[in-house]
DNA sequence: TTAATTTGTATCGCAAGCGATATAATCAAA
DNA sequence: TTTGATTATATCGCTTGCGATACAAATTAA
């Protein structure tokens, strides 16, 4: 009974909450990216805009905040800032004229060359064995799939 | 040589960074958690507070942003809405007037039997393995170590 | 004791992130 | 074809989150 109690406690201690892993892991994770997205002169959800736009151009607001699983008033004014930025442009499509397509600029194509070497950089320096590396990355994209359930 | 480049190519994949994973994931269970917080009246940095609160009482500004790896202006403003919410009190310390202390009023004390029951729905709720679960947490946790150095 | 430094919080400005809502274009149905 | 529903994006208001800066209290050095 008491242990019941007791362990109720401890699952609402902040150390044993996965959550906060997460929460703490994912803006750590950014600071780190910080100096060499200062080079890019972008943020970290604009450097994920220009991953998914470096794969494949003339996609639509909808389709960017659906890979990023965010809501597409977030998307919209961020892709508006890149605009601005000269990064991208943002046209109607004619087809349907309620669609935006998203297609990098020159400046945009430009900055994945820079970018090329932000992976490796990062790799080497936080000395991170790859292999756990890419097996946390599989854990967590289980997470991910289970709460988009 | 062009392996070499097709590997840099690759690592630029969205599907390929750990970074995202962990930004997404991070999200993603805020947004689980959102039944619950709204219950409570809180938001999810104000309930890692509360974790924290309920925990140890009487504690400064820059003890809590420690704790929760957050800069003291993301804290001061976030610890000024609770306290509007008559969750939390400030009070200047005696000893050292420059100081915050910060402790739970009445009903900031009786949210703590309202969220005992969170962490147990949650795990029953999206039917996790408890051990993938710290295992994934202990992963987490490393490289949590790993970025603050 | 006074001056310089450090410490603890707070303020400002900007970019997310999201719930709620709005608007226009498209599609479906009557 | 006109009405109603759906889709795609945008706007609004609020809370993070953080870099830069400010400021007062406390500590150290002189």
């Amino acid at each position: 009974m008491e242990k019941e109690d007791n362990k109720e406690v401890d699952l609402l201690k902040l150390e044993n909450q996965l959550c906060f892993s997460i929460y703490a892991a994912s803006r750590l994770m950014t600071r780190m990216y910080q100096p060499y997205l200062d080079e890019l002169g972008v943020t970290y959800p604009q450097y994920l805009v220009l991953l998914i736009l470096w794969e494949k151009e003339g996609i639509g607001v909808n389709e960017i905040a659906c890979k990023l699983y965010l809501n597409t008033n977030t998307v919209t004014p961020l892709l508006k800032r890149m605009e601005q930025l000269e990064i991208i442009e943002r046209n109607k499509c004619c087809s349907d004229e309620r669609k935006v397509l998203i297609c990098l600029t020159e400046r945009g194509k430009g900055l994945k060359k820079i970018a090329q070497k932000i992976p490796s950089s990062l790799i080497s320096n936080m000395e991170c064995d790859l292999n756990k590396a890419m097996c946390l990355k599989n854990e967590l994209d289980i997470l991910i799939k289970q709460l988009l359930k």
